[in-house]
DNA sequence: TCCCATATGGAATTTTCATTCCATTTTCGG
DNA sequence: CCGAAAATGGAATGAAAATTCCATATGGGA
């Protein structure tokens, strides 16, 4: 009856899938308990990798990872991986036919639209953890938790970023200052070297933010940032830049994977802070 | 002499890859061109596409696709993929391999703090695919959308949420306005019914929040809310409230779900009004 | 302790993919 | 307009991957 035990269906994404993995992580076998767990700890990893990789990543052998694949719904790695290369293959839309795009979405009811929502939003924090190196992390943390006070700086979408740590900053008793108006960093005596800037900006870059973290830079302020591409501006001038990428959808952004990214870095500091 | 001509050696990196796509892309002959052009637009997508995808994406034939790649010095496309999946593939196979063995629940250093408040953004936005009712959040969209002026209430955690509200509906040409400050709401003649007022306010409640929220509820102006529980003091005097559930790592919160939610919130709004 | 059902891992097979080969077409100098 | 050199695309080949198969191992119940 093998053929017939279990869940007939694939999952269609990536929501469906982690969701199946954790309703199943009981009731398997040990060593597909092994890849379930492995896998949901890295699925950001099936995309790029064969299935010998995985199963050896998940100390199993190849056709046991098969196995799992199947036992998930998959009719085997292949059908698998496809769903989670898909998100890699999305093409970007015009700026100005962004809402355009949505419409139809809206016509069909809201819930179309937050389950793609939401699905970004998997899929940017699966990228998070390619993208970011653990080590700039660190450093980055270790860098801001000597400063003085630690000065934020973010505008327009990144705003939302950097208010967030400025929440998490005060709650764990770091001196942080949020500058919501430019005008603020003018006044030359207000940042030290002693202090450190974090900026955060996004493509298109604000030429506001990009200018005052250069400034601060040249007058010997460490200056840190995050940013989603490398080709930032603030790579000319920073210690250190973290880069993140976000999916969308319909041209909108989503915010998870800085959002989360700060967070940790935030708590980062704050511990870093307590230890000395 | 064709193996003769050129340059020999590989790139080692994303860069080099880049630079010497850019600095080839004159002297190649038409459909290896074609290639670069694509490629140079599309790396992400090298990692995880076979060499008919790039070919026919491209629009040219798969062993034109591999010239391409021994023409921008590499052995052949498997070799240049490589090179776009090592980014990815960052994590060390032997310590990885005895996590999986081993007992999950040990993994957490200090360098696995990203990784558990990336595990919490995924379980927040599990959650609010379950949470979330559609109806309530078109029907909220939708008092949102006849507003004359949005108002956006929160502070603390919640400011990040309201204050990237307001940068997406900005965009979007919908007039909202960001409290920033408590006292703004003071000055009664600034909400009239003809607004409505959105507040977010998770527990333990924002006093000030609840206290604002009430008081233009009262003058009839319509209010919509966020929150994190059903118990918020919201649920007494507001048309609707959406509730979302964030998961936390070592008692602090993500903000995937509320930032998600909010996001298609937003661009719901947006789109409705740019109908009417 | 033995037996049966299930799980497991390596070997065999099949499928897919990357790469090379070659006939045809195109381009350009004379 | 002709011929040589380069470029192109489809077919053939070789390599690697995914999947299935099967002999062996394991664990739980009689």
């Amino acid at each position: 009856m093998s053929e017939n035990e279990g869940i007939a269906t694939p999952p269609t994404n990536i929501t469906q899938t982690i969701e199946r993995l954790d309703q199943m992580q009981d009731e398997l076998p040990k060593r597909l308990k092994q890849c379930a767990s492995f896998t949901r700890r890295h699925l950001h990893l099936v995309a790029v990798s064969t299935v010998s990789d995985m199963a050896k990543a998940s100390g199993v052998a190849p056709s046991v990872y098969i196995r799992f694949c199947q036992a998930i719904g998959f009719s085997g790695y292949s059908e698998m991986q496809g769903l989670f290369r898909v998100q890699y293959t999305s093409f970007r839309p015009d700026y100005e036919q962004r809402l355009a795009q949505v419409r139809p979405d809206v016509a069909q009811g809201s819930g179309q639209l937050l389950g793609e929502f939401t699905e970004a939003g998997h899929k940017s924090l699966l990228s998070l953890g390619n993208s970011v190196a653990n080590e700039g992390l660190n450093s980055v943390a270790s860098g801001l938790a000597q400063a003085r006070i630690l000065h934020l700086l973010g505008m327009r979408r990144a705003f939302a970023v950097v208010s967030n740590m400025s929440y998490l900053l005060g709650k764990m008793d770091v001196p942080a200052l949020l500058h919501t108006d430019v005008g603020h960093l003018d006044s030359p005596p207000l940042m030290t070297p002693d202090d450190a800037l974090f900026a955060v900006t996004f493509a298109p870059f604000s030429e506001d933010v990009i200018q005052q973290a250069r400034e601060a830079a040249e007058r010997g302020v460490p200056v840190y940032g995050l940013s989603d591409s490398e080709k930032c501006p603030l790579f000319e001038f920073a210690r250190e830049v973290l880069v993140v990428h976000e999916h969308e959808v319909a041209g909108f952004r989503a915010l998870n994977a800085s959002i989360t990214l700060t967070t940790a870095l935030s708590v980062l500091v704050g511990s870093q802070r307590r230890e000395s």
